[in-house]
DNA sequence: CCGCCATGCAGAAACGTGTCTTTCCGAAGC
DNA sequence: GCTTCGGAAAGACACGTTTCTGCATGGCGG
C-alpha cells in the first residue's frame, strides 16, 4: 500500500494535508509556520485545510528535528527520608503555580519530576531547561543536566560552585534581621527560633543570620530544631522551645506550620500572645489572618520568584542570555499582625507606624 | 564528512555506543531495551560502553518512534475569571502531588497544562494521556482529546455525557448527609450551609445534598454562596451568613479556607465554637488541628484520589482496560475536632507536659 | 551427508517534521 | 535572442530511535 493512503486510522499528518490542498509538504510547512516566501493566498489556503482536516504537528516530530521541545523541568529536593515533598508547604505551591502561569504565556510547559538521580525518568522526556528548587550542595542531578547541555535555574542559591545558569532566591539573612529588629522593637527581650535540622539552603541561612543577630544584640540564643519533613514534630519542638527554662518571649519559626504550632504551645502554657509571646513564621497562607490572634508572616513573596526563575531560564534557551550567570534577589515581605505588636489596641498609642522596612 | 564524526559536540547517539562497543545499532538498542535474543556477554558488554559514554536515549527520537511519550497530562479548570487555579486549596496540591509520585512510581511524568483550549499549547505536547480535574459539562478540551484518541480520567464525575476514559470521586452527596447528621447529633437546630455560585460538580452535589437533606429534616435552607475564586468573598460571606435573621447553630463551608473565616465571623459576632456555634468546613489543611478551637474538617482524601486517577489513566494507557468507562469512589473521612462537639472536653487546661493531644 | 531450526547479529525501513537545495518558469537586462 | 534573476514550490535529507526482515553459522535429527 502507498504511504499517503496508509495511514487511515490516526490523526492526519502533514502528508494528507499537502495532499488535500494540492501542494507540497514542504509549502505545507512553511505556511503554517510562516517561514518561507508565499504569496498569501496560499498561505490561507493551506491553513484553511490543516483546519479542516484537524491537523495537528505532531510534537515528538517537531521536537526531534528541532531539538526544542518546550518543556521545562519542576524539581523539588527531598527533605530527609519523605521521597516527595512538592507542595508540601503553600510555598511549593504558589511557586508553582507562578511559574506555570509564567511558563505558559511564552509557550513552554512545565514537567513535574523528583529530584532523585532516577536516570529513566529524566531520560524519558525531552526538556528545554530545567527549574531546581533548593539544590542540594553539588546535587548530582544539577551536574548531570549542565553536562547534557540543559540550562538549570535554581530556586535558592546554589551553594559548592554548582554550574547554574542562573538562580532567584531571597535574601535570607536580611530578611531574618529585619524580622528580628521588628520583634525587639515591639519589646522582646529574648527571642527564640524554631528551625529545622536539614541541611539546606534557606534553613542554614536563616539559622546563621538568627546566630548572628543573637551575637550582634548580645542575646543568648534559645533555639530548638526539628526534621521539617515531619508535621507532628513541629508541634512537638514548638513545645519543647516552650517549655525550656530559658522560655523566650518573642518566637520566630522557620516553616508553615510553626505558626498554628506555636499558638497551640502557647494555649497549653497559658501564654497569651502577643501579652506573653510575640509570634512570628514564615508562611504564604492567608489563613494566618484569621487565626486567634492573626499572626504576623514573614512572605517570600514565592510567585514573584517562579515567575522570575521561569523568565531567566526561558531567556537562555532562546539564546537571550549575557553568557553570565544571571542572579536575582527578590526583597521578601513582611505582614504585620497582632501576633507581633505588644500594645493592646484598647490602650491608647501612636498609629501604626509605615510597614516600609529598612 | 561522514555521520558518525559529525556528531562531536551534543550528547552521544546510539551510533556512537554502537560503534564503540563494535556491535550494530540494533544490538545497542536490543541489549539496553531487554529486547532481541542475546547472549548477557553482548548485552553487559553494550551497557558498559553506553555508561562509559553517558548515552541517553532520545526522549523525542523514542516517542516519534513508539508513539509513546510517557507524559500525562495535569489540567485545571478555571473558576470564574481566574486564569489559573492550580493548587489554589490544599486539595489540588495533595491530589497533584499523589498523582505526581504514582505516575513516576509507573514511568511517567506529569505536565502541567491549563484547561483552556489554547490549541498552541495542548498541541506542543505528546501526551499519553491526560488527567482532568472537575471538568465542566460538555468540556471542549475533554471531546477534543479523545477525539484524537487520548485517553482521559477525571477527577469528579463527568456530566454532560462527557466521553471520558474513566473517573474518580467522591460521594458527595453521602458525605454531605452523614456530616450533618454528625452536626445534628450534636445538638444542632439549624444548620447553615456556606457554598460557591459556581456551577462545577462538586459545588453542585454537595449544594443539592444539603437541600435534600434540609428538606429530609423538615429545615428551612439556611445558606449563602459566594464567588469561590475570591479569598476575601469568602470572609464576606461568613459574615452575611451569620448577621442573618435566621442566624444557624451550626454550618458548614465548602471552601478550604471558610474554616479560618467562620471562626473570625464568630468572633466578631461574640459566638463561641462550639458552645454558640458548631463548626464543620471541608479542607485538606492540617492547620485546623491547632486553631482555637480545633475544627472538624471533611477531608475528600486528594492522594487516593490523585493516585487512583492515575492508576485508571495508566492502565488503559498501557492497554489493561476492560473496555467499559472504569468509575471509582473513594469514601470520605470526617475528622471530629472539637468545633463540632457540643460537650467541651475540659473546663480547665490541661496540664503542659503532654504534648500527646486527643 | 543434507536440510532445518535456533541463535546472534546486521541492514534498512519507518515515525513526521523542518529545512537545505534544487527545479521550474516568467520577466527583465544586454 | 540568450542569459540572468528572482519568486514559488517541489525533492530530498536528516533528526535518533525502534523494529521488521534477513543473513550467516553451528548443532541436530533424519
Amino acid at each position: 500500500m502507498s504511504r499517503s493512503t496508509g495511514r487511515r486510522l490516526g490523526r492526519a499528518g502533514i502528508r494528507d494535508v499537502a495532499a488535500a490542498a494540492g501542494v507540497s509538504i514542504t509549502t505545507v510547512s512553511d505556511a503554517l509556520n510562516g517561514k518561507g516566501r508565499l504569496p498569501d493566498a496560499t498561505r490561507s489556503h493551506v491553513r484553511e485545510v490543516a483546519d479542516r482536516l484537524g491537523y495537528r504537528p505532531s510534537a515528538a516530530a517537531r521536537t526531534l528535528r528541532t531539538g526544542k521541545s518546550g518543556l521545562l523541568g519542576l524539581t523539588v529536593t527531598t527533605y530527609g527520608d519523605e521521597p516527595f515533598t512538592f507542595t508540601e508547604f503553600a510555598y511549593f505551591a504558589e511557586m508553582a503555580r507562578a511559574a506555570t502561569s509564567a511558563a505558559l504565556a511564552r509557550g513552554y510547559a512545565l514537567v513535574i519530576l523528583p529530584a532523585t538521580s532516577r536516570h529513566d525518568v529524566w531520560s524519558n522526556v525531552a526538556l528545554d531547561g530545567t527549574v531546581v528548587i533548593d539544590p542540594a550542595d553539588g546535587d548530582p542531578v544539577v551536574t548531570e543536566l549542565v553536562r547534557h547541555g540543559i540550562p538549570v535555574v535554581s530556586d535558592g542559591r546554589p551553594g559548592g560552585a554548582l554550574p547554574v545558569t542562573g538562580w532567584v532566591d531571597n535574601d535570607h539573612e536580611a530578611a531574618v534581621l529585619g524580622l528580628l529588629d521588628h520583634l525587639a522593637d515591639a519589646g522582646a527581650r529574648r527571642i527564640g527560633l524554631l528551625t529545622g535540622n536539614t541541611t539546606d539552603t534557606y534553613t542554614r541561612l536563616s539559622t546563621t543570620a538568627y546566630l548572628h543577630w543573637c551575637e550582634r544584640v548580645g542575646q543568648d540564643p534559645v533555639y530548638e530544631s526539628y526534621p521539617a519533613h515531619d508535621p507532628c514534630a513541629g508541634a512537638v519542638a514548638a513545645d519543647r522551645l516552650l517549655a525550656r527554662p530559658d522560655r523566650p518571649d518573642a518566637v520566630y519559626g522557620l516553616f508553615d506550620p510553626n505558626g498554628t504550632d506555636l499558638l497551640a504551645a502557647a494555649r497549653r502554657y497559658g501564654l497569651r500572645v502577643p501579652e506573653d509571646l510575640l509570634l512570628v513564621c514564615c508562611s504564604e497562607s492567608t489563613l494566618y489572618a484569621a487565626t486567634e490572634p492573626p499572626v504576623t508572616t514573614l512572605s517570600l513573596k514565592p510567585r514573584r520568584i517562579g515567575t522570575a526563575v521561569v523568565q531567566i531560564l526561558i531567556d537562555a534557551i532562546e539564546g537571550l542570555d549575557t553568557g553570565r550567570p544571571i542572579e536575582q534577589v527578590i526583597p521578601t515581605d513582611l505582614i504585620i499582625r497582632a501576633s507581633s505588636q505588644r500594645r493592646s489596641p484598647r490602650t491608647t498609642v501612636s498609629p501604626p507606624r509605615a510597614p516600609t522596612g529598612d
